[in-house]
This record gives structure tokens, C-alpha cells and sequence, in this order.
DNA sequence: GCCAACGTTGGC
DNA sequence: GCCAACGTTGGC
């Protein structure tokens, strides 16, 4: 299984807005590395969901339960979108500075690369993430 | 609001 | 194929 982090204006589309959902289209990617990425995942993969710009942490996990399929959002371009569903959220979540000042996680592709908004994840760094964040089960 | 990083576009 | 101009993302 693999693991990975997307991003998410919580203004555009947030972690609540998932969890009221409960099915989520990640679409809209509009980046060829993002959208490769997207095209890797598989069933069952798990992705922490990031809340860029006004918050800046990591809040939740969800699951891909729909591989690629074309973005019907994209006018023209060659695009493509996952479904993910909420799996748990973080009782505590981590913040951006948290991951900064934490050295286990210094190669974490958040940092290195930080305008690519779909990106893998290590399994270490993710299960050090799900239990700094005191991940527990959505309902 | 500013700016750094980075991707894309188009002229040459 | 190079590079300047421009647009976007996202942290500060």
C-alpha cells in the first residue's frame, strides 16, 4: 500500500466538507506531477488531507476507494481524478511549523517540494503523523 | 499584500 | 532548444 498527502484550501473544499459528504472527487489538479501521483494510486491507499494557505496542517486521513478516472471538471488537457473517503481524523492536527521543527520528518516532500499538491509519503513519516495527530475513527 | 519557487508559454 | 515573460501556489 502506498501513502500520501493532499492538499486542500479548506476554503475551496475541506476536511469537514469530506466528512459531511462522505464520498469526496479529488479533482482539479491541474499539474503534471499531482496529477501522475493521482494516477498511482490504488484502492485502499491512504492519503493525509492537508489544509493549505489559512491553516497550514495536517487534519484527517482518508481512503482511495476509486482509482483515476478523467477529471469532468477540466475543459481541455489530459486530467484526472481519484474518490476518497473520510477514514479518521486527527484529534490534534499537525501543524505545518510542527512538521518543520520535527526532524523525522526533514525529507518529508511537503517541505522539499512545496507547491506540488498531491505527493507520496514514506510509511514512517506517515504513521509518525497519524499518531502525532491523535488520529481516531469518523463515525 | 508580498515574494520565492516553480511551471507554462511563446518568441527567437 | 533557450530563455524571458507571465501565471499560480502557498508560506510568511
Amino acid at each position: 500500500m502506498n501513502h500520501w498527502l493532499m492538499k486542500s484550501e479548506p476554503e475551496a473544499y475541506s476536511w469537514d466538507d469530506l466528512c459531511r459528504d462522505k464520498v469526496g472527487t479529488w479533482d482539479g489538479v491541474r499539474n503534471y506531477q499531482a496529477r501522475n501521483n493521482l494516477r498511482a494510486m490504488k484502492k485502499g491507499d491512504l492519503c493525509l488531507f492537508y489544509h493549505s494557505v489559512s491553516e497550514k496542517a495536517v487534519v484527517g486521513i482518508c481512503r482511495v476507494i476509486e482509482e483515476h478516472f478523467p477529471d469532468e471538471t477540466a475543459k481541455d488537457g489530459d486530467w484526472s481524478c481519484v474518490r476518497v473517503e473520510p477514514v479518521e481524523a486527527f484529534g490534534a492536527p499537525v501543524t505545518l511549523a510542527a512538521i518543520k521543527a520535527d526532524a523525522s520528518l526533514a525529507g518529508i516532500a511537503l517541505l522539499r517540494q512545496s507547491r506540488l499538491s498531491v505527493c507520496p509519503i514514506a510509511p514512517a513519516e506517515f504513521s509518525h503523523l497519524r499518531s502525532l495527530g491523535k488520529a481516531r475513527k469518523v463515525a
